[in-house]
DNA sequence: GTTGACCGCGCACAAATGCTCTGGTATTCT
DNA sequence: AGAATACCAGAGCATTTGTGCGCGGTCAAC
């Protein structure tokens, strides 16, 4: 059923989304028609018939603007609200993560919907939910929800989820490279640093965001 | 300016907010006209006027349903998303609040938007921004964003913010009252408790969250 | 009473707008 | 090559839709 679709589709597709984001309601089939450069209205309504059967928005016949977008962001305008699937715990143990399967498999997992400023536009953004009081010396507490980008190494000063060799668990510090060593500062600065060797050390993610609820 | 709003303005406000929930764009002059049982265009664009001098919607002239609503969840579907005006900063000073004003007055403010999960159905909920360390034992860092419910008294086990006499500072711990005395508990377990009298204690409003951007 | 502000009603016009019809061009299939 | 298909262009129609105008009613102030 889904065909991929043309480079008019995409565009108007485009077009469609922006408009919303814009003005915050749906654009006319001439709004379409000069937004896209298109040289008839025809056009564009033979598209939107296109796009309306493969599934991409949804049209009220006679309705003027009478168009929604489907299958993106599904309530409404997708710049608002942004879905971040709960991969699951972050505590001793190992919170296991592929940052392949883009969002087809969001659907087994909870989540929570925040605004776009807590992820701005960085790509599978996901949280753990922190178990126990082990993070403490990093200003997180037991049942926070950390917000973490995938990465494997990270620059120095960075917040990271960090998996140690040595203790068998993951845990959240600021990255610092020196030398051949590591050094995992807490944010806490009451709190001593873990200074280990750089092969005992993986970085699995860059944090974020810290959401904590009482 | 703004001025008590009629039955009629009421109701047509009430219905573009559901047609705009049904329909995800919004009505027509004839669509609020037929749902508010109207007799004529005119009467819905003379009222519509006058919300819209009123600050409650704003309109764009000669365009079809160029309508969209401010003030409340301004976006659109205020269901998934909540204003959140941030109110000034914590540190040492005082964070001056007044729990009146309903949202007029949120235009001098910054806003974060937040999902409602947060706040709940709590009503004037604000933010402050932390400024320094001086709440670290609390396991809160500098330019954190703490939410808040006013509140002027608690109870025991429930994270607030209070302000402290003795040290002319407000700061965020949990509360606990013990006979005259008032026990401030750090949320990090590895910090001392402040202990005072309840007099020179006083509680200003109940911690909902925290959130933190790196 | 008279006035004027406020509000409602009905009507009508012009612009905006969805949709259709006719025809054209390029690509693919037979 | 001929037919079929997909896509585009232009023009026009019919409906939708925002807006203006005239008239009438209510209510408080003077």
């Amino acid at each position: 059923m889904k065909a991929k679709l043309s480079e008019r589709q995409e565009r108007i597709l485009a077009f469609i989304q922006q408009f919303m984001d814009e003005n915050h309601y749906p654009p006319t089939v001439r709004d379409i028609q000069y937004g896209c450069e298109v040289s008839s209205t025809s056009v564009v309504d033979y598209n939107l018939h296109k796009l309306q059967a493969m599934g991409y928005l949804r049209r009220q016949p006679e309705v003027s603007r009478g168009i929604q977008l489907i299958g993106a962001g599904l309530p409404d305008s997708d710049s608002n609200i942004v879905s971040i699937p709960i991969m699951g715990s972050i505590a001793a143990g190992e919170p296991l993560y592929t940052p392949d399967a883009p969002s087809y498999a969001r659907d087994s997992y909870d989540t929570v919907d925040l605004p776009p400023f807590l992820t701005g536009d960085r790509q599978n953004v996901f949280a753990l939910r922190v178990k126990g009081t082990s993070m403490i010396d990093a200003l997180v507490a037991d049942g926070d929800l950390v917000l973490l980008e995938p990465a494997t190494d990270a620059s120095n000063g960075e917040m990271v989820a960090a998996w140690l060799n040595s203790r068998e668990e993951t845990t959240l510090k600021r990255f610092y490279m020196e030398g051949d060593m590591v050094r995992l500062q807490p944010e806490n600065s009451t709190m001593e640093p873990i200074i280990v060797q750089a092969k005992d050390v993986s970085v699995r993610g860059k944090v974020l965001g810290v959401i904590r609820t009482v």
